[in-house]
DNA sequence: AAATAATTAGAACATTTGTTCTAAAATATA
DNA sequence: TATATTTTAGAACAAATGTTCTAATTATTT
């Protein structure tokens, strides 16, 4: 493995074990071993180290979101993927532990990021009126309903985990399906009778 | 004005436009024209100021949720009071913006902040159990639906301003309706026939 | 008025951190 | 093999920050 492979490796377990303020260039290098020197020559700084973890981020979670594109959208699939978000996030869990912080520091993420939520956004109330139509979703009762709905999607991806640091209290190995339900529960009041049926029954099925 | 009152009100001002990290006992003291000395003798470090802070924060949350517990409860005293609380958050938005870093570097805030939703839960599972038997709000249509709710509420309400500072992108004086309709749309579900009657009512009257 | 306590300014210290620099070592290339 | 390039270690520097200490000043009490 190439030393800028390994120091991304590292720094990610280290900054999701400690937190990215906690950990400084001479940490991490102390980590692999190697002088805090070396590690400037591969990352003049810290901002370029989260930037590259950034981008791995945002390179699975591109995959993901091709999946649900391609296929006939089906409500099992958007809980699927769902799912499997939610793993994506705890896998880079830093980056949301000091959401505010990270992007206020590094203006490149923050701009990628705002660009990012726009294409995201469309894909997703591209998916609900899919859903909609297949009529396992109800109409919008008052308009402007659904572009709530996604806004509140994205603060409950963005914050689950710094709130789940402080106010959760369950096993570690709930968390995560905790908040898988809680960002599912927010879809329940919107079902049809019908789309209530399937989603009863996906429940079911785990 | 008592030197440790200016403190307060200075730090506040200068935690809200530069963020609570940016800031320094020696800023905050510069600002006010003492020497940082004299600053350390009243708070001999940050986190105690920012204690006080939130202990204000709090404060006037109390008065406001008093005022939610005496009377008949009723849909326009919810909204009124959701519309209230997201100027106290605004506030003391520097709180908010740097929620977890403030919890994970000062344990104080952290364990009183958790005793205190739990506290908040019960008064607002309480409030939502009254506007079910009043008819506004419909029964949960799933075990747990408005345990869901509440978190989502509180994720809402604790980050909301933070995701603000990322996201959006209107003018400023708009930025806390909006997220205030956000939190309203929450329960927008929720309503029965009656129920969105009076929130349609009540949202014109603004 | 005298004595005591509280407040203030500013120096001093220790630590941490990012960043740059130099020279040595390792690797690749010709 | 000789030369050039890349990589590495570790020293060195500068800036920032929290914290403590001392002495002076101000306010309060007796």
């Amino acid at each position: 493995m190439k030393t800028k492979e390994r120091i991304l490796n590292t720094a990610l377990k280290l900054f999701n074990r400690e937190g990215v303020d906690a950990v400084t260039v001479r940490h991490i290098a102390a980590k692999m071993n190697i002088s805090h020197g070396n590690l400037c020559y591969h990352y003049p700084n810290k901002n370029l180290v989260i930037f590259d973890l950034y981008l791995c981020l945002v390179k699975e979670f591109n995959e993901l979101m091709a999946g649900l594109q391609k296929t006939a959208i089906d409500l099992s699939l958007v809980l699927a993927s769902n799912n499997h978000s939610f793993d994506t996030f705890y896998k880079y869990r830093f980056l949301f532990l000091d959401f505010t912080h990270i992007m206020r520091e590094n203006p490149a993420i923050k701009k990628h990021y705002r660009q990012l939520v726009k294409i995201r956004k469309e894909q997703f109330a591209w998916l609900i009126s899919k859903l909609v139509w297949s009529g396992d979703f109800k109409k919008e009762a008052l308009p402007g309903q659904y572009d709530s709905l996604l806004e509140q999607v994205f603060i409950i991806a963005d914050f689950w985990l710094p709130s789940s640091e402080i106010l959760f209290e369950g096993k570690e190995t709930d968390r995560i399906p905790h908040y898988r339900n809680l960002m599912q529960a927010l879809i329940v009041p919107i079902l049809t009778p019908k789309g209530m049926k399937k989603f009863i029954q996906l429940s079911n099925q785990n």
